[in-house]
RNA sequence: GGCCUGGUAGUUCAGUUGGUUAGAACGCCGCCCUGUCACGGCGGAGGUCGUGGGUUCGAGUCCCAUCCAGGUCGCCA
């Protein structure tokens, strides 16, 4: 046996106890006849006492020991309070070295978070003993169990969906495997079972979850890891939309108010903020509404003013109390504001027991325009609202940035909350600017709302799909859909997006000669697991949260992937690399 | 692929207008110290300044190219 208790397990009551620890070493304080050392493992740290200097020799930061003593109580004024077990210490008799540690380290791992990150990938091992990081590990296998239990517990059955699959035509980029037996053809991971699930439901399979492995050949972000992601994907048969925001949000705040108690997490059910709005009202499709600034349509007003930057344009308000501000934060607004590409940020304050508001824009209004915009508005005295104007295309952009600026400059984004929203009826087609044609916005398995007949009759653009997104705090977790399982509607769908039969059949075979066999409707959705958990351990960066990251350029800094392969294992899979 | 920022000791960084032997902190090594807990004290080692080229009497510093990292735009049905 190499240990009989754990680090963090000894209290006063185990005083006069003969006891083994193993663990790493933390640090070594050697006063010349007595050296203390913090012996830690996964649980916590003990104070181990040598009276012998040669026991030590060698041992350095980071060795494995093992060792076994007496447990002894520590002077009164020894104790330290900063330890669970700062009562007791262990004198030790025996001691064992079972793995040393080179005794340059690469980094100390209790200050790997201000080392350069190809750094800490490179030696990952040692910064995933980093508490702060190794504590995020073990969260997040915790809201995983968390997340299979809750799923189980509705009816879901967890099945698993293939990782070498057919290359998906639309989406992101494939990664690929080149196949052996079949000479210039090619696997492709799963960007996500979209199409597997979707076939599960033919098959009968009622409610289908997965923890499912995602993999795009796509550029890393902050929020993005490069190469694959995992996903809590779900998908139920003869579901409306409704019914699957009815799972989503009971699984998704039962599971945040589990590992964040003490947090204010919105109640189900979530509001559903329709798409339009959330542009018009946020400025963004993924809204954060810790923010309490709202942007308001002030288009008609204006068309009714002599002010030329915003003649014919659509423009944009929001009204926040600025009262307290200095020069500085007006002129630093406008700073950011053409920072972000617009071309000038006007604002009027209303000042009290004037009609007149301070600002550049006043001299253009009538006292009639002073008194509606006023009413409009709903500004108060001392408060200032801010205008935004711009291309039909990139006033909401603007708008949002604007609102988001200001929330935190203002300091008025809601501390230690999660406020979620569905933001639902994405517009099923968009104009692509560079090819003028029909785009699906999100996805071409969605179900038009007012199905066949809509694609019969109505303008492509103003038909909405069933398709959702659940936000939180402005991060878009995940998107889903009622899908399309009439391959009579889907025809046309295509066809909308200039597809012909044959396209479709080809493109997305499976599914579609699946349908003609028996579909049910079916709807689902695939909150990111990697960005809740994230959002619970306040990660600004996703590598934090997930034990073995690429780096932002996709490559393995530790393992060396990607990496040359032998001549034999090109031949054999037929590839010749070009110079 | 574009743009921004960075690359100097094991780590984090400083390095003036181009000027002698490139510094600091932490870490590491050695010695001292019987109650520390981020122990302390004294001493020491450690550098191809990312790489290649150029300008110059002289380059960490200026110029060009290139590699790498982070962020961001494109991209992410």
């Amino acid at each position: 046996m190499y240990r009989t208790v754990m680090c963090s397990a000894l209290r006063e009551a185990h005083i006069g106890q003969t006891v083994s620890l193993a663990g790493w070493v933390d640090t070594i304080r050697d006063h010349g006849g007595v050296l203390f050392l913090a012996l830690c493992d996964e649980t916590g740290i003990t104070q181990v006492v040598f009276h012998d200097d040669e026991m030590l020799k060698g041992i350095g930061r980071e060795a494995v020991i093992s060792g076994t003593g007496k447990v002894v109580a520590r002077d009164p004024e020894t104790v330290d309070p900063k330890l669970e077990t700062g009562q007791v210490e262990v004198l030790v008799e025996k001691m064992e070295l079972l793995g040393p540690s080179k005794s340059m380290l690469p980094f100390i791992p209790a200050e790997s978070m201000d080392t350069r990150e190809e750094v800490r990938l490179k030696y990952r091992y040692l910064d995933l003993r980093n508490p702060k990081i190794h504590e995020n590990i073990i969260l997040r296998s915790k809201v995983i169990t968390y997340l299979r239990r809750r799923m189980e517990d509705l009816g879901f059955l967890d099945i698993q969906t293939p990782i070498l699959t057919a290359s998906s035509p639309e989406g992101a980029r494939d990664f690929l495997v080149p196949s052996r037996k079949h000479k210039g053809k090619f696997y492709a991971l799963p960007q996500a079972p979209q199409q597997f699930k979707q076939l599960l439901m033919v098959s009968g399979f009622n409610k289908y979850y997965q923890i499912a492995p995602c993999f795009r050949d796509e550029d890393a972000r902050q929020d993005r890891s490069p190469g694959e992601f995992y996903q809590l994907d779900f998908e139920m048969a003869f579901a409306t939309q409704d019914e699957v925001l009815a799972v989503c949000e009971k699984v998704i705040s039962e599971t945040f108010r589990e590992f964040k108690p003490d947090a204010v997490i919105s109640d189900a059910p979530f509001e559903r903020i329709t798409y339009r709005d959330s542009m018009l009202k946020y400025g963004s499709d993924k809204p954060d509404l810790r923010n309490p600034l709202e942007i308001i349509d002030l288009t008609e007003f204006f068309s009714k003013v002599e002010f030329k930057a915003f003649k014919g344009r659509p423009v944009r308000g929001i009204v926040a109390d600025c009262s307290e501000c200095s020069k500085k934060f007006f002129e630093d607004s406008l700073k950011f504001a053409t920072g972000i590409g617009m071309k000038g940020l006007g604002y009027l304050t209303a000042v009290e027991g004037q009609d007149a508001f301070k600002g550049p824009i006043d001299k253009f209004l009538s006292d009639e325009q002073r008194a509606e915009i006023r009413e409009i508005s709903g500004i108060k005295d001392g408060e200032t609202v801010f205008f935004i104007s711009d291309a039909p295309r990139a006033v909401d952009g603007f708008a949002g940035q604007i609102r988001t600026w200001l929330g935190e400059r203002l300091d008025l984004i809601e501390k230690n909350a999660f406020r979620f929203c569905f933001v639902v009826d994405f517009p099923m087609y968009e104009i692509n600017e560079e090819t003028k044609k029909l785009d699906f916005t999100h996805n071409p398995f969605s179900m038009p709302q007012g199905g066949l007949k809509a694609l019969e009759e109505e303008d492509p653009l103003t038909i909405l799909a069933y398709q959702y997104d659940i936000v939180c705090n402005g991060v878009e977790l995940s998107s889903g859909a009622v899908r399309n399982h009439d391959p009579e509607i889907m025809i046309k769908a295509f066809e909308i997006a200039g597809y012909d039969k044959e396209v479709l059949a080809a493109k997305f075979g499976a599914l579609y000669n699946a349908f003609q066999f028996g579909a049910p409707p079916h709807a689902g959705m695939a909150p990111g697991v990697d960005r809740m958990i994230m959002l619970l351990r306040n990660e600004e960066n996703i590598r934090e949260v997930i034990p073995f990251p690429m780096s932002g350029t996709a490559q393995d800094l530790m393992c060396g992937a990607p990496s040359e392969v032998t001549e034999l294992q090109l031949r054999e899979t037929h590839i010749k690399v070009r110079d």
